[in-house]
DNA sequence: GTGGTCTAGACCACG
DNA sequence: GTGGTCTAGACCACA
């Protein structure tokens, strides 16, 4: 469910955080659901553990997961987190949406361009 | 011109890349113009030679720019690569607006948070 | 009366043992009371029965409890064990106050914030 | 200026970390002032890189400094973190208050206690 | 030189 | 079984 380019110039650790993020937040992982152990999701990706609990402590730090020694991890996806998110998310399409203007693409375009994707439940 | 944050996690030659490609895409620099020179950029801005240095490759590279032996860096906007680039910014789009539909943003929320943007021309 | 998060980085004997100390300290359980069982509190608390008597003997080896084979785990509170805790919270409070002051929160502030607290008896 | 303490339960980079928050808050280290690096530091101390990185990255996510590669890693200490600093100790401190006048401390002693200890800079 | 990432392998406490 | 910590040693990009 998650994937990893080792091509690429991201670090690992955060595509995988950014993979376990994207299923919180779409709700194929559901708050209190468990997480795959560290030991499970390092062996079926072919990384070293200690990049995956890294991912995971990132995780944590963002408030996506929480952690329990001897237990699990567990997702969350508390309402603050998700306002925060929202806020980020917005300023990033802010910027493009700036640049676009500039690279000629007018609001008509951009509106029939989202219409487009209106409604789409995968990538 | 250019806003450098050292403090940025960001490296300072991408910081510098992408402040440069920024004022060819508005159009502050029109295709043709000349980039201020590496020295001069690199005093004004307090950074190592070497720093600008790379970034004006990096331009270079992606086709914002083109350098003359012995005349300067010169500013560039080709057709293929405005296309290249509207194409990566509509996908970063597409990403961003999925997962904000996620998070309970509906296209009416989203529609309106871009037509109070419309008409801006500064950041 | 115990309060445990599951949720908190604390390991469950831990946050057991504080309550039931705090319990303790704060006499609503007074020196000779009985307390529960571990098989009693492990099912009113939905917590592994082996965490609860790991609690036990964290409390027992500090001095607030003394178990008797076949009859069940009492409080104690002798002079010695309390002494021992007021010194010990007494030097945390130094560092935190020491701290407090380089943050720039004067002594009136600190007499202040105080004296709001006082006669405080619940949480 | 550090002192870690192998046998302490706590963690050798939680013990460093603190260690440098300490130095910062008390105005040791000033905002802006470069940090022993990594690998400095991680002599100095006998510890090995990793861990030494590990309590700088968490002293960076609380905002008491950020890290450039291959510039090094500087001190800060924003307003805003001195205020959520003051809250979180102002919290433990009433906690411990609290503790102490169940354990028989009366404010008369408490208010002498903390004389004695007014005006002291050293620990 | 710097910080940052990754691997390999080990040990620990917790439940 | 779990997550968490630590070491050793390696490689990389950045300035």
């Amino acid at each position: 469910m998650i994937e990893v380019d080792f091509r690429d110039a991201r670090p690992i650790y955060e595509q995988v955080r950014d993979g376990l993020r994207r299923l919180i937040i779409t709700g194929v992982i559901e708050a209190g659901d468990r997480l795959p152990s560290v030991r499970a999701l390092s062996g079926s990706l072919a990384i070293n553990p200690n990049t995956i609990q890294k991912a995971y402590e990132a995780l944590e730090q963002e408030g996506y997961a929480y952690s329990v020694a001897g237990k699990g991890s567990f997702a969350a996806l508390p309402a603050d987190v998700k306002t925060e998110r929202r806020r980020e998310l917005l300023a990033r399409l802010d910027l493009i949406v700036q640049e676009l203007r500039y690279l000629g693409v007018t609001d008509d375009e951009l509106r029939e361009h989202m219409n487009k994707r209106e409604g789409d439940e995968h990538d």
